[in-house]
DNA sequence: GACAAATTAGCACGATCGTTCGTACTCTCT
DNA sequence: AGAGAGTACGAACGATCGTGCTAATTTGTC
């Protein structure tokens, strides 16, 4: 067992139970965290929600910060699963702009979480706190913000959209309108502010302006 | 002075200096609270910043819940004579509606709060924690969306914009690149960001689209 | 100048925070 | 089947949380 000659094996890490607890653990924490944040989720109320104790929880960790940091792994999964994977199955151009953005807001509406977006109340959350939970949240909205971009230009690459159309400004004012649909939305608990959401991006993105 | 006749009224509220004390706590207690975000502003803290006792801080509020709402008003006030104030220096109609937004990111560059704008996070903070201090960060929330709204209908009344624009989409739009202004420039400290919402802002007011 | 109220500090409370430790139980590999 | 690592629990730690109580000092009003 001190075979340590050359790369260190990373020993064993699965057991079939232990990862079924983890997964289940990590769900709760990412649907936690939507409601008192990231840094307001606390390992006992974590473990109280899943009816386990805090030391059985912590031991799958070993830190809080390395549970925030597998909750937002865990937040990304979802938000891939949910809001990117259907998007991308869209044809490419405006077409798949629009359902990046429809695809948000039913992700928005069904009500995945409690408390809407993960990601929007992670990044304002997060944004004045260094360390590496907030390097991996900026990451994970760079790539969200990128990814309009890149349809963005695609569509204008193929002419749906005016020539002139700057895919990055474009990319901000969908952030934007996504940001806004979730503040609203989860802040006067009104879908009306979907139905403005919606109205905009149609609108936004019907044909080349001028 | 109207006396009630009978029942004494509550006697003499202020003092000189603790009214002083209690606006340095207010000031602080905003700049804190943009930073740890409202429900993680600690008593504590808060009095170790400003060099005196948790109980001598207490004692002019009385409860941490009536702390967070003197801190919105606070915010308010200070939202107020940054951005809402010099914006309506700007004459009505679309310049107006430019200088709400360059108020509110010259209000995030100066760096005023060091975690960005109050409300843009206390408003995905709150927004899943009912109460009186939600309740209030709502109130606000919705004021500066009418405010925009208010000012897009009128520079639409003026001509200035499409006669199909509409002022409730355009204010959302507004809110939403506030919003995303707000995100970027604390989340990834550039203010690039700033320059994108700029050009964002120009561009869609710039003239009667279509 | 005296009296009452406002201000502030010191101390301590119960609760909860993240974390550690020791100890059983159980799954998986050899 | 035996061994070893993974999993989970209960108890407890020091720190900090919001919140009271008491007492001393300062301030405004008569």
């Amino acid at each position: 067992m001190v075979d340590d000659g050359g790369t260190t094996p990373p020993a064993r890490r699965t057991r079939a139970d232990g990862e079924r607890t983890r997964g289940a653990i990590l769900r709760e924490a990412v649907s936690l965290a939507t409601v008192s944040g990231l840094e307001g989720l606390s390992i006992g109320d974590l473990a109280g929600a899943l009816g386990m104790s805090k030391s059985g929880l912590y031991a799958h960790f070993g830190s809080k910060e390395a549970l925030q940091l597998a909750t937002v792994e865990e937040a990304g999964r979802v938000f891939s699963a949910e809001v990117v994977g259907p998007a991308l199955a869209a044809p490419p151009g405006v077409a798949r702009l629009v359902a990046v953005c429809e695809a948000f807001f039913v992700h928005l509406e069904r009500r995945t979480f409690p408390g809407g977006c993960f990601f929007a109340g992670a990044a304002l959350e997060m944004g004045t706190r260094p360390g590496p939970v907030k390097e991996r949240v900026a990451a994970f909205q760079r790539g969200f913000v990128q990814l309009l971009r890149e349809v963005a230009a695609d569509a204008v690459a193929r002419g749906e959209l005016a020539a002139d159309e700057d895919p990055e400004q474009l990319a901000f004012e969908l952030n934007g309108v996504i940001l806004a649909a979730d503040a609203n939305f989860v802040l006067h608990d009104d879908p009306h502010a979907l139905e403005v959401a919606r109205r905009v991006v149609r609108r936004r993105l019907r044909a080349p302006a001028r």
